[in-house]
DNA sequence: TGACAGGGGGTGT
DNA sequence: ACACCCCCTGTC
């Protein structure tokens, strides 16, 4: 029975069911790959929190296993199941990606096999891609890590859930700043004012189609076209969905040959070429670089 | 070991 | 095209 440092029990490990063939490189990616931004290796161990959810992963002789506190094991496992999507359906999307015709995305597809996009809480990632603009992922983490810190409540095993947008909404511009959040601090301060007047704005946003979501959320103060796609792709699971990034315009130069190609233009090869599940290729793509592109230039 | 410059997964004007 | 902020990273 493994005990936290905080002194509270954890249950023994669990396989994950319906995540075969995970390797080390693929969980790093899933986690820590600039979908989610509140996982943090200990050891071997990766862990994480979303809502009010604080849960442990690891490979275990190559099985996706999890651990919780056992006060909320119960509970937390259903929603693990949720936040991983262990349904299947983005195995057969996988399959329905171009890899027979597309030597490169092929190779993608084999060095991460089980490479998935997460299922995060809507208002959570929303936060989390306002915070993204021209920062990199361990930048975007620390600004997050202050967020909950300071202004979410604690929900156990030494952790604190974010700030919902109600209580952002009650957060000064200046305490946001000192979150590091540089010239953020004021888009999502305002956000949180437009989103705090407006019952049910989120639950809404989520529900409609995606081009009805999409030009909903880039109404939103800070948010663009890139963290609108970002937010429906992690963060509603529309999996069509294609942030257009300086990455992916470097991806796309260097592997597929689309030289000064504008972001609106890679937005719609992405969507021709990759189809439905285009924002599951990308997530691929992106993979494969860290690997193997180092500095893209 | 510490200082310093350069640049960063975007949006709004 | 450029400002917005300021932390991280690499380099000397």
């Amino acid at each position: 029975m493994g005990a936290s440092r905080e002194g509270e029990k954890w249950i023994d490990w669990r396989e994950v069911r319906g995540f075969s063939r995970v390797t080390e490189a693929t969980l790093a990616e899933l986690l820590d790959g600039g979908q989610a931004f509140r996982w943090r290796r200990q050891g071997e161990v990766w862990r994480g929190v979303w809502s009010a959810y604080v849960v442990e992963l690891n490979v275990i002789d190559q099985r996706l296993c999890w651990r919780a506190p056992e006060k909320t094991a119960q509970r937390d496992e259903p929603a693990l199941h949720h936040y991983l999507d262990t349904t299947g359906h983005q195995e057969r999307f996988v399959d329905e990606l171009p890899w027979r015709s597309d030597p490169h995305l092929d190779q993608c597809l084999e060095a991460f096999p089980a490479l998935r996009i997460l299922r995060q809480p809507f208002g959570e990632t929303l936060l989390g891609f306002l915070c993204s603009a021209t920062k990199q992922i361990v930048q975007i983490k620390q600004m997050i890590a202050l967020l909950a810190e300071r202004h979410g409540t604690p929900i156990g095993a030494g952790e604190h859930r974010l700030p919902t947008w109600d209580e952002l909404s009650r957060v000064s511009e200046k305490a946001l700043r000192e979150c590091l959040l540089g010239f953020r601090a004021r888009y999502i301060h305002d956000t949180a004012q437009v989103i705090a007047e407006q019952k049910g704005w989120l639950e809404e946003t989520e529900r409609l189609p995606y081009a009805e979501a999409k030009e909903r959320l880039c109404s939103l103060p800070g948010v663009g076209e890139k963290v609108a796609d970002c937010v429906l792709l992690f963060g509603a699971g529309r999996l069509e969905a294609f942030p257009v990034d300086t990455w992916i315009l470097k991806t796309m130069e260097r592997r597929y040959g689309l030289t000064a190609w504008k972001p609106a233009q890679v937005a719609r090869f992405g969507r021709v070429h990759f189809g439905a599940a285009a924002g599951l290729a990308q997530q691929y793509l992106f993979a494969w670089e860290r690997r193997n592109g180092a500095r893209m230039k």
